[in-house]
DNA sequence: TTATTATTTTTGGTATACCAAAAATAATTT
DNA sequence: AAATTATTTTTGGTATACCAAAAATAATAA
């Protein structure tokens, strides 16, 4: 089996697996790898011969521990070039994901390694993903969408997952940036729209714009 | 045909027509390639066939204009990458081209632009190789092995393609660092060895050590 | 010019990663 | 439980990039 195409199907069915927690099924993995599920079915014997996927007939498919290893691995080393890109080469958020796509296959131990030393080990990508680190281990993000928050505790504003001008403009407008507090106030019944405490003056906002607003308790 | 095969194809008949000035042999490429001159055969025929090659029966190959135009962004990526390894990434000269040799692959021309700017779109590498421009333009080197150079010319010292600690190691001891004037003064027909003034000084260099010197004329 | 050697091409065959369609199995709905 | 629907697997088939061995061609030496 090719280097690459192991390491997109491990890739996914992390992803898949939510951290591989669940077993996952061929049908999914066939939906993300466009492909069809017979193409899958061949590929995760073939993994499993290899040992890296746990693999029963008619069941699913679970990474083992190799699997898992190599899994983060590749994890690790996309977020730390899409980290790179955005920090040191100025890349918006909406690029590197792409040019990410085809870096992560460069397995080399060292560039990852220096990458990641130039950007301060970071434990996050630019989009509030845990970046895994050498030995595959995740720091758990505390990162939520602001819609998900509770109300009375205060967050800090992260990031966010949309880049258009427009939704950026609105950010501004209500100097809802990076590194400010918020706290929800309540949530109207009738359209999800959020009534937020910010600057300490109250604000409206629209659960179409908070499911684009990145948060993390404050603390 | 398989967009890495392509691109590994047309960088090595670019090479091994020293710019695209000859035709270069199947067995030639089969050589460079480590394939059998029969892959070949069936690969140039493909190349012919996505007019990136001519192409005639038994004769052998050179790039069209197109295959150049291919292969000079290919040569532009990998050196881009070399370069910003050994400068931006602190890697050794020895060490960056196995490892541009992968990300030369990662076609993306906004990436590369990013990083030539960030290194001053440089017309040579680390090894003293010409970087082709965005159009494919390359800068015509001048630089030679201290070997290779005219007596009573004055050269300065550009590089080395020698990189062991022994080897850097004499340089320093005579200082025969970057940057230094350089100047032949006579060749010994016994060993080839050279009699070069250097800091004013006379002192005699291998033919072996001389090969691993890169110079440029003084100018 | 004829041998001899080297190169190129043809022919037949392998492994990979895919697909389409049919068959088998599992999960849902009625 | 039976029928329907969804998923998975099997089967047969394609294109790519390779190889080994034989045949054809070209180049070099005797």
């Amino acid at each position: 089996m090719q280097k690459e195409t192991v390491e997109n199907y491990l890739k996914t069915i992390y992803h898949l697996s939510n951290g591989n927690a669940q077993v996952v099924s061929n049908k999914a993995l066939a939906d993300r790898l466009g492909v069809i599920p017979a193409t899958v079915t061949e590929a995760v014997k073939k993994l499993h011969g290899l040992k890296l996927v746990e693999y029963e007939k008619s069941y699913g498919t679970r990474l083992t521990t190799a699997g898992a290893k190599m899994a983060l691995d590749i994890v690790r080393r996309h977020r730390i070039w899409e980290t790179y890109l955005a920090t040191e080469l100025g890349f918006g958020w909406d690029e590197v994901h792409a040019i990410a796509e085809e870096l992560e296959h460069v397995k080399n131990d060292k560039l990852i390694k220096k990458l990641a030393e130039k950007l301060g080990n970071p434990h996050f990508d630019p989009h509030g993903d845990p970046i895994p680190d050498e030995k595959g281990k995740i720091r758990k993000s505390n990162f939520i969408k602001l819609s998900d928050a509770k109300p009375k505790t205060v967050y800090t504003i992260m990031g966010v997952t949309d880049h258009s001008p427009a939704f950026l403009k609105y950010l501004e407008k209500h100097k809802l940036v990076i590194g400010v507090a918020v706290q929800v106030r309540s949530v109207e019944e009738f359209d999800h729209s959020l009534n937020v405490v910010c600057h300490k003056k109250r604000i409206a906002v629209s659960a179409v714009a908070a499911g684009c607003i990145i948060v993390a308790p404050k603390g």
